[in-house]
Formats: structure tokens, sequence, C-alpha cells
DNA sequence: GGAATTTACTGGCATATACCACTATATCTG
DNA sequence: CAGATATAGTGGTATATGCCAGTAAATTCC
């Protein structure tokens, strides 16, 4: 499986690598929907946390608030979601599923359920989910924190 | 942390936000050399595989060719790799570093260990070397075809 | 209460990455 | 050998994602 590239050595390639294969995966059975992986888990985030500010969903996906901007463009312009003012603070906007939105994302929902399902039964579904808890760890504030300001007890 | 979003179930989602945090934290030590994670991850494959031909080091990296090809653009511009044809075959182009380029891309491993240490350090060194070989799994050929295919032994 | 600061978002620019259509070579086949 | 097919790259278009500079609204601080 090439075991000779920066991939292992690098977690950061590593992961890069592995996130464009998985990728492809996801997508090719999302099928004909037209909709990317990311779109899908806006779409499922968006659906869970019922009208996130932009900054909060941002977070959550730990993702600059700008390119969460730039990546609901395409979304809102095909009607899935659309953004509300927050009345009581007028600087906040929240995002929320439309009607079609929510079909769509009902759908999709579907469709990945097999892809998940497959990456389990090939990766091993003990596995899989202990690969998240550890995607998950490394994704938090408290982990970007101990990387950049070391491990302080 | 945030245990209540797609990513704790989606291992595509987790995979892609891990990789965003991760981006970011490489990034940020890679400093001032202007270069990208992905830049140094470029650098260095070339740099092992000597020579390789577009096709090959898109096959390594899992990646598109064009979009390999549209990656080396900047790196081109600016000088650190460069594409010369292969006689044999002239489809081909190869890519190689430049002097300068080795320069830069020895730079870049002096910065990169510091990231990588910390991340071993905070991840811990043995479940990090076996989240590389789990990531590596992944993005093997194998692994897609049985994802695709289903696993028939 | 008004100036200074902070917060939330927008828009422009740059790289990352994929798909598709097209071109140039090489290979295969009758 | 000529036509069909396969292979390697290129260029266009679209989404993904980050940084920076700006804007507007809220909060803080004399």
């Amino acid at each position: 499986m090439a075991n000779d590239g920066i991939w292992m050595l690098c977690t950061n390639s590593a992961i890069r690598r592995a996130s464009r294969q998985l990728g492809q995966l996801y997508e090719d059975a999302m099928g004909d929907t037209g909709l990317k992986g990311t779109q899908f888990t806006l779409l499922s985030q968006i659906r869970q946390d019922g009208q996130p500010a932009l900054k909060a969903l941002a977070e959550a996906m730990v993702m600059d608030l700008s390119a969460l901007g730039h990546t609901l463009k395409p979304l809102i312009r095909d009607g899935l979601v659309e953004l509300v003012a927050d009345p009581r603070d007028r600087r906040v906007k929240r995002v929320r599923l439309t009607t079609l939105g929510e079909a769509k994302q009902a759908d999709l929902v579907a469709r990945w359920q097999v892809a998940q399902s497959r990456f389990d039964q090939v990766f091993g579904a003990e596995k899989s989910a202990e690969l998240r808890r550890a995607l998950a760890l490394i994704s938090s504030p408290e982990f970007a924190d101990a990387f950049e300001n070391g491990l302080r007890n």
C-alpha cells in the first residue's frame, strides 16, 4: 500500500491523503444527488443544531468563519438553507434548512448510511468508532491548545 | 469536545474536520516560510521519489491527476519544482525539485519535525504511528476496492 | 453618553481538489 | 500499416478552505 511516503511519518499528510480517498468513496455513494460530502455534513449539522449562528456552526465544524460563509453560498443559491438575522443581536445571522433542504438532507441520510456501513464493514465497526473518537479528540480545542502551548498539567 | 455532531457518526465528516484542525496546527508550525502543508507534503514526496511522473505522483498522493497539476502550478511559478518531458514516452512529464526547491524542502523538514513531535507528544507517539497506519490503510487501493465492491474473500 | 474595543459577518484573493472535455502520444488489432 | 483504443497531461469550471481587510452592531471604559 505504498508504505514509503511521507504519510507514514507525517500525520498531517496522512490525514489529508485519507481525506481525499474517503471523500471520493463517500461521494460516489452519494450518487446523483449532486451534493458533496461536505454539503451533506453541513446540512446534517445544521439540522441537528436547529438554527445555529454562523460563528457557532463554524466552531463546531472547526472551520474558518469566512470559509463557512463561502461554503454555504451554493447551498443558499440552491435553496437548501437560508440565513435569518437574529433579532436580539443584529450582528448575528443564523442558518436554517429550508423545506427543500430538509427533504434533501433526509434523502442524503439514507445514502450516507450505505457508505458508512460499508466503511464499518471494511474497516471494522469497533475500530471505526475508535477512529472517530481519535479524530474528534484531535479536532478539539483542548488538543489545539495542548499542541500550541505544550502539555502543562 | 462537542460529542454531538455528525462527526461522531460519519467517518468522512470526522476526518475532514480533523484535517482542518491539523492543517492549521501544522501550518502555524511552518511559520513564515509561506508554504502550505500540502506543498510541504508534495515537495517531500517528490524528493523521495526522485523524478516521478505526474501520474505516478498523483496515485501515490491519492490525488486526482488534474488536481495535482493545478496544485503544482504555484510551486512551478515560484521556482521550487520543474516539469521535464520523459524522452522514452513523450506523453509523460516528470516533476523534480529545483535547487531552490531542495533548499526550501530541507528548511521545511526542520520545522515540520517540530510540529510532528508536538503531535506525537500530545497524542502519544505509539497511538500516532498507529493512526498513520490506519490512515494509510484507508488510503490504499485495496481499501477502496473492498469499499466499492464488498469484501469478497 | 460618546469614544475605543470587541464581535460577527462579508468580500476579495489564493491555494486545494474534483470532474469533464480536449489534445497528443502510444499501443493494439485486423 | 491504418484505424480503434488506451494513456498522460492541460485547461476550464465548481466547490472547499484559509487569510486579510473592511463594515456594522454591541460592549466596555472613561
